[in-house]
DNA sequence: TTGATTACTTACTAATTAGTAAGTAAGTGG
DNA sequence: CCACTTACTTACTAATTAGTAAGTAATCAA
C-alpha cells in the first residue's frame, strides 16, 4: 500500500479523477441537466459504462462533485496562508477565487450553477450544497466581524447579513458575466470594494 | 375579427397561453432543461403534438417565455402607477416583485433561472435575456440616480454600478431562498434597505 | 354550402438517456 | 501459481426526448 493517496506532485490523474474533473467543468459551464454520461465518455475516450463503474448513477457523480468542493472549501479556509491573513486580505483572496472563474471559460460558482435546478437534484446533493453555502457564509461573516472590529472593513448591519449579501452578489456576478461579458463582473466587484474597504 | 386581442377581464386562457404559463412556471421552478413537452402535455391534458402546433420547437417556446417577460417588464416600467412613483417607492415596488416570487413556489427570477444553463439556450433566447437584463439595469440606474439627487437614496459609486450590484443581489437572493428557505432572502433584502434608504 | 383554416389527435421515427449484465485483460496478494 | 480484485469494454434494455406526418372535427368566410 505504498502510494494510494493523492501525491503532492501533480501526476497524470486517474480515470476516476478525470471523470470528476470533466463533470465538474461541464456542470459549471453548462448546468447539471445539460451533460450526459455519453458526453463525458466521448471526451474522455472511454465508454459510458466505465463511468457507471466509478459513479453508478449520475446522482452519485453529482454528489461527488459537491462533496469534493466542500472538502476543498474547508481545506482552503484552514490553510495557514489563508487563515493567517488579515481580514482585508482574506476578503481579497475570496474575490480572487471568483475572479479565477472568469478565466476558466467563465464558469459560474458551484452555488450559482445548482441553485436554479435545485429541485431536480438528488437529495444528498441538495444537502451538501446547503452545507457548502452555510459554511462559506459563516466563514465570511467571521472575516467581516474581525475586519470591522479592527477598523479595516466598513459596513452597517450584522456580519451574518452582510456576508450573505456579499456572497449572493458574487455568485450572481459570475452569472451576469456569463450572460453579458466580464465587464459587469468587474463593475460589481469594484462596487463591493468601494463600499467595504474602509 | 371582433375580439382576438387579450381582454381586460381575465377569462379562461386559451391553450396557447396555458402552455406558455405552465412552461414559464416550470422554467422558474425547475430550470429550462428539466421539463419536456410530455410534462407540459400531461399536466395540461393535451397531447405533446398540440404543443408543437403552437410552439414548433422547444427553442420557440423558450424564446416566447423570455419575449413575454420582456414585454411585461416594459409595460410595468411604463405604467403610470409605477412611473409616477418616487424613487424610494419605485425601489420598493421592485422589491415587491421579487418578494412575490417567494409565494409562488419560491420561483427564482427569469435571469436567475437561465444564467446557469445560458450556453445551452437557443441564440434568440440568449439575445432576449440580455436585452431584458440590460433594460432592467438601466431602469434601476435611473431610479437610483434620481433618488440620490433628491436625497432619498444613499450610495457611493455610479448609479449604473449600484444598479448592477443590487439586481444581481436580488437575483441571487431568490436562489438562496430556494436552496435554504425564505429567511436569507429577507435578511439580504433587509441589508439592501438598510444601506440604500437614507 | 362549400372550401379553407384552426386546433387539435393519432401514430410514428430517430436519437438520446440512464442504467445493467456479462465478459475480459491486467495486475495483486497469499 | 492461483484466486481474487480492479478497471474497464461490449452489448443490451427500457424509458424518454424532440419532432413529423397524416388525419379529423369544428368553425368561419365567401
Amino acid at each position: 500500500m505504498a502510494n494510494k493517496a493523492q501525491q503532492t506532485t501533480t501526476l497524470a490523474p486517474d480515470t476516476r479523477t478525470r471523470i470528476l474533473d470533466l463533470a465538474e467543468a461541464l456542470l459549471l459551464e453548462r448546468g447539471f441537466n445539460a451533460f450526459s454520461y455519453q458526453h463525458l465518455a466521448k471526451e474522455l475516450g472511454i465508454k459510458p459504462a466505465a463511468i457507471h463503474y466509478h459513479y453508478p448513477s449520475k446522482d452519485d457523480l453529482g454528489t461527488a462533485i459537491v462533496t469534493r468542493q466542500l472538502r476543498r472549501l474547508r481545506k482552503w479556509r484552514d490553510l495557514p496562508r489563508v487563515a493567517n491573513l488579515s481580514p482585508v486580505e482574506q476578503f481579497e483572496a475570496l474575490l480572487a477565487v471568483y475572479d479565477n472563474h472568469l478565466g476558466q471559460e467563465r464558469r459560474v460558482c458551484l452555488f450559482g450553477s445548482l441553485a436554479a435546478d435545485f429541485r431536480t437534484l438528488p437529495l444528498p446533493m441538495q444537502a451538501e450544497l446547503r452545507t457548502f453555502n452555510r459554511e462559506l457564509t459563516e466563514w465570511l461573516a467571521q472575516v467581516l466581524a474581525v475586519g470591522r472590529a479592527t477598523g479595516t472593513l466598513r459596513f452597517v448591519g450584522s456580519p451574518a447579513a452582510k456576508s450573505a449579501q456579499v456572497l449572493t452578489t458574487l455568485a450572481g456576478a459570475l452569472q451576469v458575466a456569463r450572460v453579458h461579458d466580464e465587464t459587469p463582473f468587474q463593475v460589481i466587484v469594484g462596487q463591493l470594494r468601494l463600499e467595504l474597504l474602509a
